[in-house]
DNA sequence: ACACCTCTTGCACTTAGTTCAAGCATGCCG
DNA sequence: CGGCATGCTTGAACTAAGTGCAAGAGGTGT
């Protein structure tokens, strides 16, 4: 083998670094190309298509959410902490919510994030059924939560980059922001809390909400079940 | 006025109807054109760009939401109105979930929805903060679930389009669900139910699922606040 | 040294968004 | 009634980006 190789792992990382900087449709073959002192066209020998190519990058950020030893804790810990890991990891990635809504990635890192996932619900003592939909509950709801994040650094790039002033189109990207601002003040207010939100540090406090709510709605639903058909009953 | 001439709000119909068929990156200008009976750049002289033509879409697309009246029913009926409409609405239209997390779109159909649904949550007693917050889990809970269709639409048309036989393509597409069902059994399925799902006949069974978990979860959080500071406390 | 395998490269083709200058229609003004 | 301004349409053309292809280059075993 030559000396100087480049090798689908080494493709694998740019790529990712690249969806971080600018989002899903800001990857492109050449400038990934560049970043690896390569052309473009290199990356074909060891990648078949872009759609490969984004399908492992998902999958190689599906392998940095943790997985929680069921053993240790009990499912309600473990199902947060496998939510607000997802969480943490989409905030570094916002690109893979959208991947989700475009390639659907089935990488062996998802299929054991989603065995896990199983795994903590029916330890929780929902049929295999119901934990199914149960664990599918908190995936969506998480990703959806990454959504708007996503939006926002694709929207930024767009307005970003073609104009060779930079500035210029940023000050059009912060006068979007503002008009936005002026006409929808709940809807900016809460997409500028989940964008600007550093995922690694403080918690997001709209996504706990969310996350507890459903948890307890699981919890109910469990509860009615094992004690007979007591659906729905809640404690006034 | 000349006689035969485009008018915007032809545009976004036909935008739409093109996007319903190939999902968010299939709409295509050219395409677009042909269909009206105009030529592609026909279109810039009424919508400035296709950013913006897909956020016009987008926001007809939520006008279809149906918006119960808050003073006829109980939060919860209206609640799960909302969120059922929107899921329906989302199963017509998958790509809204995907435009949703690349173009943010503030249309005044989705600022009317938006009240709508803090209303609601308001009405059941959440104070304003927690009201916003209660709607954006539910709201993004739907938007997440309306991804894996998206996606599927999104794959199918790329998988389909290029090749001049279109029938060998297919048969890629079916292979390629047939190897992802073999080696991903649970995921597959719970993507071919949502995919396949008729939304507009019978309800989806995942779907209804979580809503009633989160909408539970819900109902509990308010409870609690409400009969003092009993967090968490569930029947058993 | 030679052949061979493994990559790498530049060129070229294609699809798609968008710009531009020119054309055509309609209605208004003189 | 003729001409002109205005409003819309068109086709050609530029650019970005995904990808196929044939030729080349570097390293290895004989």
């Amino acid at each position: 083998m030559p000396r100087n190789t480049l090798t689908a792992d080494q493709i694998v990382r740019a790529a990712v670094e690249l969806l971080d900087q600018d989002g899903l449709d800001g990857l492109n073959m050449r400038s990934l190309g560049s970043r690896l002192g390569a052309a473009a066209t290199a990356i074909y020998w060891h990648i078949k298509t872009k759609d490969e190519l984004v399908r492992l990058a998902a999958d190689a950020v599906w392998g940095e959410v943790r997985l929680p030893d069921l053993a240790a804790v009990d499912w309600r810990t473990a199902a947060t902490a496998m939510a607000t890991s997802l969480h943490e990891v989409l905030g570094r990635h916002p690109w893979l919510s959208q991947a989700f809504g475009s390639h659907l990635m089935y990488g062996p890192a998802m299929a054991r994030h989603d065995d896990h996932s199983l795994a903590v619900y029916e330890q929780a003592g929902f049929a295999p059924d119901d934990a199914d939909r149960a664990a599918a509950t908190v995936l969506l709801y998480v990703l959806g939560h990454a959504l708007g994040p996503a939006a926002d650094v694709s929207l930024t790039r767009r307005l970003t980059r073609a104009g060779d002033d930079a500035e210029q189109r940023m000050a059009e990207a912060v006068a979007r922001s503002a008009e936005i601002a002026k006409r929808f003040p709940r809807l900016r207010e809460r997409i500028d809390t989940a964008a600007a939100t550093d995922y690694t540090a403080a918690p997001d406090g709209a996504f706990e909400f969310g996350l507890r709510a459903i948890l307890d709605g699981l919890a109910a639903r469990l509860a009615a079940t094992e004690g007979g058909d007591r659906r729905h009953m809640i404690i006034k």
